[in-house]
RNA sequence: GCGAGGGUGGCCGAGUCUGGAAAAGGCGGCGGACUCAAGAUCCGCUCUCGUAGGAGUCCGUGGGUUCAAAUCCCUCCCCUCGCACCA
């Protein structure tokens, strides 16, 4: 619907003005005469059209038994749609309408994905009035004033732009879509069939109960998404080692990302002036900070605080190392911070530079340690003590690379820098000392994890969720780890890992390069939390309290496309596990089939697999592959994904899209600027979809202009008079028409691998360049001309139709009274091919571009020379020894020394010596950079013959006599004349 | 660090798999034709040198293989994207 004020709005003009059209539009009926091309009158109509006749409304079909079915990831309607949503649609639309052409069934489905949180946030964003977010709806996607408040439900906000945004861009754009299917994820449809798909997960042992680490506000006592964050949105969990310290009965834990330098410690440091509390943690007394009680509690730890202290109260005193037995002294230190992690670390000097500054000034600072009561001579009897070698340092790392950086004191920001680099270092090259038995030799990076674990099933080491950094909600509270108990899906499962990649190994993968990719995520995945606390979608079956989050819920839907439009007639309630089972795996699989059931079977027996999917590069590392994961387990064999198509991203004018800093093209501001055929014939050109591509409003402009062009030329043709049968072809016109059976040949190829761009390219600009010659050529205005640009121009108009579709429908129809999407895909002619053709054809371009040349390089000198505008031009063809000399050539192929062979047999070549030797070398070089049936076509070819009959053509272009000679016969070449290389003389009266 | 992609003329980009032409096409620029004029359209030029179709120098860096390298192999440098519980 489209109402009187909303329009301007939506089709708000973002640059140049349109150009006026006066004269125009004064009437739209397709057979009128030298019409303008008027886009956005001729996309109207068709768009009409095809929503009145159901155009693209796919049901099975006796006519096809091998249906094409494509998908696309269903949009997010969190915001409006832009240029870069418009080609992720587009390209999938452009091979829907190929294949659809070449007589296949097609089916092209959209939905709308609405699942989680960022949608509500949205919402809550826009009630509270945020300025950023108003901007963004108000400024970016033109939602009307008085319309806002309809934004402030989920679902009232989804619809908005699902109706006014991606519906209407998507209509604009004419995406051949079926529209009866479309739905949403919180549909309670929707949510039956995602029941059963998780219930059925569960039966089959795929879903996990375990903990898992979120962002947990301590104010609101809630999990929190990274939405609700006011700091700390890049934060990110890190799992710290505990080790577990004691001093007598309590444990002193001192978490530490470096587990491996346990043996490495000298000390510890704590912060005399933080709170700390004794605590019962699990049924032991742990000393720690006040802070980390509360986080281990909420790590799910049985916490109870028993006694409040001062960090003072540890200062001085000796805790046990875990693993070597050794006691070590505790220091006070300001840098630690009881607010992260324990409050109490370990201090690592030879692997540290930072602990081995802190130490340094430890030791310079008598009075300090004296005031907690500690010897100085304790402190200063403290040695680093090194656990590693790493190359490039000395025994002692920290302290090479502090000396080496000049650092001098804990202030120096070199520090930073000199930890983060050994600690780099170290990791990657650092090698364990003999101390560590069954680790000795090895690599940080290789043990680390192995360290860890045996330490922790020993009991030695605990562990403790922390963030990277500061994290602060928006009610101002903090953010902690904390963990909770969540449904997992076993995607670490060996089986299910075999099954995805025999998926792999069977689809097609678009670009091939992308196969890998799968592979490498298959393996690295681990288990996937499926269920959040919050936001729209399915609740979990058997625990309403939760919710099946959006990467999880659109793994298989692709399967519900195939009968959402006649799932509206089934009651709800009866939607249940026998219901889909039967759906999905027939009458056979139920005790009691519904009946209704077995008759949906047959449209998704119909439509299933999915031939290809169209989704973006980033989707590889998460939802295709779950996609893949999914049909490996839920369906056949037979039902598993065909093929996927990686595309690009998009970038506006070399900069990244960014629709909060409006740096973004709405498709409709864009199609009413240009037109959709301009827009899309853009999209889908200027890169192959897999490529990034770049919207820019000059290349755009630029693609308008080459289409008006075509439109003009398209339009003179078919309102000019051409004879229904085919004339008597002159040789231009079989050269065009054989330069046409290649470009079919070469668009087809193109679109059976999905590469729109070459397709694209072949189909208009490269026979462009064909149609220039041809119209410089000959007199386009024969009857035989007209016939042969009329049939060019026809199926021209085919091979273009999936990409602009709207154009092509509406000119073929003129041409032909049949739309051109309704025509077949064509076929390329063998008949029509004609390698003389061509090749006497090509001869006459390089001779006139020969002369040319001539005549450039005398129109450029200093001097006048008045050749540059001769009077008459000789062309002399090389004599018929040559020939022979060419024809051996043609027999040997571009080999120098076989060549001369065959050629010496001949004695009356022999006797022409270097001569002969000279034009050899020359034609070899010739012959090398054609194909074979290029060099066999030219041996055939009679030279003199072809620019005999080109003269006319020849003195028209440069408005001189024309001479053509034959070397040796009527003229002695005043240079050297070649094979396809005739000498030519420019000459004034 | 790991995985993927990429570095070609004023700019965007083909060409790289399958080694052999200053190297498609577009944009921008210059000149010309047409026009009262503008637009559209058409033609030519747009690395350097050149009074006859020519010659020379190029494809991030440095090596290697080869008669021949933008293309194959190795080194290094730089850029983009992803690395999860977020769509």
């Amino acid at each position: 619907m489209r109402t009187q004020l909303r329009t301007p709005l939506w089709f708000a003009r973002i640059g140049r003005p349109r150009k006026s059209g006066i004269g125009v539009n004064l009437c739209a009926h397709p057979d009128h005469t030298d019409m303008e091309y008027d886009p956005q009158e001729l996309e109207e109509r068709w768009r009409e059209r095809w929503a009145e006749t159901g155009r693209y409304e796919a049901d099975p079909s006796e006519a096809d038994e091998d249906p094409t079915f494509i998908t696309v990831p269903y949009p997010y309607p969190s915001g409006g749609m832009h240029i870069g949503h418009a080609r992720t649609y587009t390209v999938p639309d452009v091979y829907a309408r190929y294949r659809r052409q070449q007589g296949d069934n097609v089916l092209f489905p959209i939905a709308w994905h609405v699942t989680g949180t960022p949608i509500i946030g949205a919402v809550e964003r826009l009630k509270k009035g945020e300025e950023k977010q108003l901007s963004v709806l108000r400024d970016t996607y033109d939602v009307p004033e008085e319309t806002l408040t309809d934004l402030e439900t989920p679902m009232g906000f989804a619809r908005y732009f699902i109706e006014e945004h991606y519906k209407r861009g998507m209509k604009s754009l004419g995406l051949s879509v079926d529209w009866r299917r479309e739905f949403t994820t919180n549909d309670e449809r929707y949510s039956k069939f995602i029941t059963w798909q998780y219930e059925t997960l569960r039966d089959r042992n795929l879903l996990e109960k375990g903990l898992h680490p979120v962002k947990y506000c301590t104010n609101e006592e809630q999990p929190v998404t990274t939405h609700d964050l006011l700091e700390g949105e890049e934060a990110e969990f890190q799992e710290y080692t505990l080790v577990r310290f004691g001093r007598g009965d309590t444990v002193v834990p001192m978490a530490t990302l470096r587990p491996e330098t346990v043996r490495g410690v000298t000390n510890a440091y704590v912060n005399p002036d933080g709170d700390y509390v004794y605590a019962d943690v699990d049924g032991e007394e742990w000393f720690v900070s006040a802070a980390a009680a509360e986080k281990l509690r909420l790590q799910a730890h049985d916490v109870e605080v028993r006694e409040e202290a001062a960090g003072a109260e540890l200062v001085g005193e000796r805790v046990t190392n875990p693993v070597t037995g050794d006691e070590v002294l505790v220091l006070p230190a300001d840098f630690v911070d009881p607010e992260n992690a324990t409050g109490v670390v370990m201090s690592v000097p030879a692997h540290s530079p930072d602990d081995y500054v802190a130490l340094q000034e430890a030791k310079a600072d008598d009075a300090r340690m004296e005031e907690y009561g500690i010897d100085p001579a304790d402190v200063e009897a403290i040695e680093p003590i090194p656990i590693l070698t790493v190359e490039g340092y000395d025994e002692i790392p920290a302290q090479s690379a502090v000396e080496e950086a000049g650092v001098t004191s804990s202030d120096d920001p070199a520090l930073e820098k000199a930890t983060k680099d050994l600690y780099n270092k170290e990791f990657h090259a650092g090698r364990m000392n003999d101390d560590y038995d069954e680790f000795a030799g090895e690599l940080v990076e290789d043990i680390r994890t192995r360290f860890r674990d045996t330490h922790r099933d020993g009991g030695a080491f605990g562990t403790m969720q922390e963030f990277s950094e500061h994290v602060v909600c928006r009610c101002g509270g903090d953010v902690v780890v904390a963990e909770q108990d969540t449904w997992f899906l076993r995607y670490n499962d060996e089986d299910w890992k075999a099954k995805a990649h025999e998926v792999v190994s069977e689809m097609d993968a678009v670009p091939e390069n992308t196969r890998g990719e799968y592979d490498h995520t298959i393996d690295w995945l681990n288990e996937w939390p499926c269920i959040r606390n919050y936001g729209l979608g399915t609740r979990l079956p058997w625990d309403e309290d939760f919710v099946i989050e959006p990467l999880s819920d659109s793994t298989v839907y692709m399967a519900y496309y195939t009968i959402a439009h006649r799932l509206q007639d089934v009651p709800v309630e009866e939607l249940d596990r026998e219901f889909f089972d039967t759906l999905f795996y027939g009458a056979d699989a139920v005790d009691d089939a519904p009946e209704r059931a077995v008759d949906l079977r047959e449209e998704w027996d119909y439509w299933y697999p999915v031939d290809y999917r169209f989704s973006a590069n980033d989707l590889i590392s998460n939802h295709l592959t779950f996609y893949l994961f999914h049909h490996a387990e839920l369906f056949d064999r037979p039902n598993w994904p065909q093929g996927i198509v990686i595309m690009g991203m998009g970038l506006l004018e070399g900069e990244k899209m960014s629709s909060s800093k409006g740096h973004v093209v709405l498709p409709g501001a864009a199609i009413d600027d240009y037109g959709a055929d301009t827009v899309r014939f853009f999209l889908l050109n200027s890169a192959e979809p897999w490529q990034d591509y770049d919207w820019r409003d000059d290349q755009v402009e630029s693609v308008r202009t080459q289409l008006e062009r075509f439109w003009n030329r398209a339009d003179e043709i078919i309102e000019s008079d051409a004879p229904e049968e085919r004339p008597e072809l002159a040789q231009e016109d079989r050269w065009l028409l054989s330069k046409l059976q290649a470009t079919v040949r070469e668009v087809t190829e193109a679109m059976e691998s999905s590469e729109t761009r070459s397709a694209s390219q072949a189909a208009f600009y490269n026979f462009e360049e064909q149609l220039r010659w041809y119209r410089r050529r000959t007199d386009t205005d024969r009857p035989a001309a007209r016939w042969t640009l009329r049939e060019v121009l026809e199926t021209r108009l085919r091979l273009l139709a999936p990409f602009v579709p709207f154009m092509t429908n509406e000119l073929h129809e003129r041409l032909t009274g049949t739309p051109a999407e309704d025509a077949p895909w064509p076929e390329p002619d063998a008949s029509a091919e004609s390698a003389a053709a061509e090749a006497s054809e090509s001869q006459i371009e390089r001779l006139t571009e020969d002369i040319l040349g001539i005549q450039q390089s005398l129109a450029n000198a200093d001097e006048d020379v008045p050749e540059a505008d001769p009077d008459r031009i000789v062309v002399t063809v090389a004599a018929d020894w040559k020939r022979e000399v060419f024809a051996a050539v043609a027999e040997e192929g571009a080999d120098q020394g076989a060549v001369m062979s065959t050629v010496m047999q001949n004695p009356d070549l022999r006797e022409r010596g270097n001569e002969v030797n000279d034009l050899v070398g020359e034609l070899v070089e010739f012959a090398r950079s054609r194909d074979d049936g290029e060099v066999a076509a030219l041996a055939d070819l009679e030279e003199y013959e072809t620019y005999e009959a080109a003269t006319e053509f020849l003195s028209r272009e440069f408005d001189a006599d024309v001479e053509i000679r034959l070397e040796g016969d009527e003229a002695e070449a005043t240079k050297q004349a070649i094979p396809f290389r005739p000498a030519v003389e420019l000459e004034v009266e």
